[in-house]
DNA sequence: CTGAAAGCGCTAACAC
DNA sequence: GTGTTAGCGCTTTCAG
């Protein structure tokens, strides 16, 4: 490994100047040594050692990104966004993915404060872990939040997954005359469904507002993948319970749900209506295509690492946004029949 | 910040005690010294700095994935399977979103070379850079690759790609009697296509093997997203050249294919059949479920990974595996008719 | 059993 | 303009 030193020795110059040219400061340094020592550190092949650099300086150009689900295109997605707005700002993105585990979670955050990272990104989890945020803030690294309640996150970001499932079940019921209507959770039996603002919430309340009675039986729930959405839909159909819609809490669980009923020679949107949420890609170019939520989670991936990066000190004072949902209305949704 | 300096001051024992207890060496160290040690770090929320654990030790305990884009859904996969096998032996990923840039990826490689990174796993790219191989090799970096020709990686992984696409393709011809086949490549224009061993020379091959000849006008190709699919599939069409089968070099491309298709009211597989290749989740979700190659990527990213941290010193001879390919027969092909 | 000291590669005053 | 120096937080001989 061929360090500052080294180009010292060769140059004839010290480590001092060499440190600052190859900062691109140029200051009080003679046009000759600046090419000399230029030129030999391209000639000697230096890299510089990012290790030391960032223990000096105190602060690293790291930061983290931790999702539940990397497979889940709706994460990859965001952090597509994430990575690329941190490229541009010249930082480098440790992508973390905690496996659906709020312990493995807490451990790659305590792993990005040990690297000292400028800076991390949480993402909501399946089961909240209050330990992860207190432990950033504890040591000082500023974060950002999508879609958890953290407090001392410099910026949250709550997409308003309420008013996501109200508006689909609200369509499916106002617009479509459904009133049987099931639904597909992800966070299942982890309480965390009771709060307000998740998608349980939205869908519950539009039944509510619309004077239509809960029926505990029409809810099942998994994880956001798509076995739950193929599973649950099995137990529904032989439930014997009648329903025409499905409100699926993400394009995930809804492209399993669509398989479920295929397989039964069930029609979608004829016999039964499917939403989903998220609008992923593919969610536009399945069979039939999904009426569903749209979050451009490579938009929201890009602002939370802006913010992230410029807010640094700036500003003391917590920041809650909230991202709009829209509706999508595409084939998988239809009048329900009598 | 709280260091080990702090630590031996509180308890009054020096930083090299302190080192040693904390890294689990109690050799040498009194029973009441260690459990004083032991205390007062925790009481102190003591957080070692890998930073500085890694430049006197000259390693990092960080490894770095580089893929050419996380949100097909097969890079995705894969990275789960190295993060776990990486978080398994103790390692901390990197994962590299070199966005189908070959600049991008030598960034990256340039960065886990200025991290000290303990490894690196190359994914094959659209357009090969040799520069990250020789870089890596130049700075002692050990790593693995993935589909791609890289003489002094320590092991290659290389997913048969010419075989997967000569087996679909002899499959269309020899079992259910296609002639006319389209192919949808995704590395369009790189010149890499002619490249033995990749997806358009197994198709190529099958067809000659079968002394059908090649129609250069059947022969289409863009990047490796849906996008391709549908749009290359809209001139298959408009070029007025007959055919009854595309064959796509992945399932994403075939996704795209399918929905073009459709959206000319052209029946899956009764009018045309449609391969993939991967054989991602959603492959099996979709209507019709995808004919495509099995690539077990999350096992083939375990792999890779156990490879790098196992091999590196021991072996300094070069290896290189083949991953065969499977042929999953689902329903998107079917008989070609007259 | 424990501590002093050197040094990993780098940066940032502060002298000269 | 350029060099000297101290030190970031940690590990690791080597004395005591």
């Amino acid at each position: 490994m061929v360090t500052i030193k080294d180009i010292g020795k060769s140059v004839g110059v010290s480590t001092a100047s060499v440190s600052k040219v190859l900062n691109g400061d140029y200051s009080g340094v003679s046009e000759t040594t600046r090419e000399n020592i230029l030129m030999t550190a391209k000639a000697m092949k230096y890299r510089p050692n990012r290790l030391a650099r960032s223990l000096v300086k105190n602060q690293s150009r790291i930061i983290g990104l931790i999702v539940p689900d990397i497979s889940n295109p709706y994460y990859a997605d965001l952090s597509k966004g994430v990575e690329e707005a941190a490229s541009e700002l010249n930082f480098n993105l440790i992508l973390c993915n905690a496996s659906d585990s709020s312990a493995k979670e807490y451990n790659y955050v305590n792993m990005l404060i040990e690297y000292n990272a400028a800076g991390v990104i949480l993402t909501s989890m399946i089961s909240y872990n209050e330990k992860s945020d207190s432990a950033l803030s504890e040591y000082g690294i500023p974060f950002v939040a999508l879609d958890r309640m953290a407090t001392s996150a410099l910026t949250s970001y709550l997409c308003n997954s309420f008013q996501g499932t109200f508006m689909t079940t609200s369509y499916l019921i106002n617009s479509l005359g459904h009133r049987n209507i099931a639904f597909i959770g992800g966070d299942g039996g982890t309480g965390l469904a009771e709060e307000p603002g998740l998608r349980l919430s939205g869908y519950q309340n539009a039944l509510q507002t619309s004077g239509i009675p809960l029926k505990p039986a029409l809810v099942h729930s998994g994880s956001y993948h798509m076995e739950t959405g193929y599973s649950c839909t099995g137990e529904l159909l032989n439930s014997g319970q009648p329903f025409t819609a499905i409100v699926c809490a993400n394009d995930l669980i809804a492209f399993g749900a669509i398989k479920a009923l295929r397989e039964k020679k069930i029609r979608v949107p004829e016999d039964i209506s499917v939403t989903g949420y998220d609008d992923i890609i593919l969610s536009s170019f399945m069979e039939p295509r999904l009426t569903t939520i749209r979050q451009d989670s490579y938009s929201i991936g890009r602002t939370l690492c802006q913010e992230l990066l410029s807010n640094k000190e700036s500003s003391p004072d917590r920041v809650v946004r909230y991202v709009q949902p829209d509706l999508v209305i595409r084939d998988s949704t239809g009048p329900a029949h009598p």
